[in-house]
DNA sequence: AAGGTAGGCAACCGCCACACG
DNA sequence: TCGTGTGGCGGTTGCCTACCT
């Protein structure tokens, strides 16, 4: 989509402005130049926490949700816009391919790429792209996901790579979180546990790909 | 040139989980 | 233990633009 012009922008203003007067309790709709300066420097103040005070702080008829969500994906630092590159399409293929829409999870393997982000991309280009590769191939269309024993397979090679991440990182906490998960029984597992990428690099995905491969529009799972 | 349509994106909604008193 | 507040998440909606007829 051609990025936003500045009567474009005009325009949403006036489609928010319309949404505001409908229901007068709180703002709605497309966000102004103004209310995002307001936000940004609120939030620089008091941090991103306290939804709710920061947007009565800040002086904007929005609830706190809206305030949060704006940041989020559109007003926080580091957000990266434009294109999602050839690598970064991939990824989201395979982590697709391993958690579903878990959208937040897969946007933390996507430095500067929001869930909201990932979501509409998904929704406008590869979900399409898949289904439609999927019927050239003659392949169920339904999507495929991984099975329990191909999950429980990934998490215990996932707990594997955390543990040696932990102790790599030789702190006492790695060494406690080492020895907590070396005593889990795998049985039971909290496969979910294993996805969380909060401590790892980005785009450290080898441990993906060991297990599964994207070839002609067809997961293969190693 | 005008109208219709599909694609893309920002924002909202509803639900759930968690923290706290 | 329960109720309330808050944050986070996925699904959905609505608007705008580009393209097609």
């Amino acid at each position: 989509m051609a990025p936003m012009t500045e009567e474009s922008i005009k325009r949403k203003v006036k489609a928010g402005e319309a949404m505001k007067s409908s229901k007068k309790e709180v703002n709605k709709g497309a966000w102004t130049a103004e209310e995002d300066h307001k936000l940004a420097e609120v939030i620089e103040v008091h941090g991103a926490k306290r939804w709710k005070t920061i947007a009565s702080k800040a002086g904007l008829n929005r609830c706190g949700k809206s305030c949060r969500l704006r940041w989020l994906n559109y007003l926080r630092p580091n957000i990266k816009r434009g294109n999602i590159s050839d690598q970064e399409e991939d990824l989201i293929l395979r982590l697709h391919k391993l958690l579903g829409n878990r959208w937040s999870l897969i946007a933390g393997r996507l430095p500067g790429r929001t869930d909201n982000e990932i979501k509409n991309y998904w929704n406008s280009h590869l979900s399409k792209r898949i289904i439609q590769k999927e019927k050239q191939s003659g392949a169920n269309p339904t999507r495929q996901m991984v099975s329990t024993e191909q999950k429980l397979s990934l998490a215990e090679h996932h707990q594997k790579v955390h543990i040696e991440m932990k102790e790599d990182s030789s702190s006492e906490e790695g060494a406690s979180f080492a020895s907590k998960e070396t005593n889990k029984n795998m049985n039971n597992i909290d496969v979910d546990d294993f996805f969380d990428f909060s401590n790892e690099g980005p785009l450290n995905l080898e441990w993906v790909s060991k297990f599964l491969d994207f070839d002609d529009g067809r997961w293969l799972i190693n």
